[in-house]
DNA sequence: TATTGTTATACTCTATAACTATA
DNA sequence: TATAGTTATAGAGTATAACAATA
């Protein structure tokens, strides 16, 4: 058995790197990027100010800092983002009632219909993007990384 | 069955970012990404310059816009990555010999050495991220991402 | 003292356009 | 003309440290 010359088409041509679950959760995770910008990029938005759209819907009146940790942000980042959504229309700003020193966000009606029709678009071009995995098959991928996730380690900070 | 009042904890509390699976790759990705500033971190070497090695291991002598083209990283980019990777000898460039514009790059004993310790170390961290899975989950889960990657959209340039 | 938000700043990765030298 | 590499620059995400106001 000489001669196992293998010619580096398509996957060898990584060497190591392709057994490593982090590189192709890496790329894996650009091409969904990539697909959010022909989604939805002509609007100006982005991943990480929709994310947050998300989160302050599914809990109107959230806190700014508790908005960041749901989506692994820190605080210091949180400012100028939500900075963005408020010049942008999408969000409001509104005193914390018991809690000088908090900000509680609000959607604003534009920032409903953006979140809407982004989703929309969105969920539209998943589905292409996964046309080819069976319902089982998807739900088993959710499935697999959502324990990825769980094994986050919180930040020092 | 009413009052159905969901607790926001842990999974509503993301809204319909809960149902995309980009965002799900996009956190694990970044929870990889931690564990790697952990496993080889603190030997200065990064994810993008890891796979670079790897590469050019895998294929010695590759060109660099070729080794930059297996990785989804532009030229414009890599000159940047290899000059590091040259300073911090790793990686020699040499002359490539069918065509005078091109580059060849190659490791050097400090690189493959490097290239080796980072992946034995890579390995193990992703082995106890990947603790609770089966060895067929494992397989299921990289199959599964490949075939997304396998979706990516060539870049215009 | 600790926490919430803020400012300033730096680093990494990515993207585009214009340039050179070779082909 | 086209390609390989280069330079310059900008945008986006993330990280840390120091600060003010409030708890």
């Amino acid at each position: 058995m000489q001669d196992a010359e293998v010619e580096p088409g398509r996957h060898d041509a990584l060497g190591v790197l392709d057994g490593l679950v982090g590189y192709h959760l890496r790329r894996a995770s650009s091409v969904f990027a990539s697909d959010f910008g022909r989604a939805v990029g002509g609007d100006g938005l982005r991943q990480v100010p929709f994310a947050i759209l998300s989160v302050i819907a599914a809990s109107p009146g959230i806190r700014q800092g508790a908005a960041g940790e749901a989506l692994g942000i820190k605080r210091a980042n949180m400012v100028v983002l939500i900075n963005e959504l408020v010049e942008a229309g999408h969000v409001d700003r509104r005193a914390a009632e018991d809690d000088r020193r908090a900000i509680a966000l609000v959607l604003t009606p534009k920032g409903r219909t953006t979140l809407e029709n982004a989703t929309a678009r969105l969920t539209e071009h998943e589905d292409e993007l996964l046309a080819d995995f069976t319902a089982g098959e998807r739900d088993m991928l959710i499935g697999l990384i959502r324990r990825i996730e769980a094994r986050e380690q919180p930040p020092a900070d």
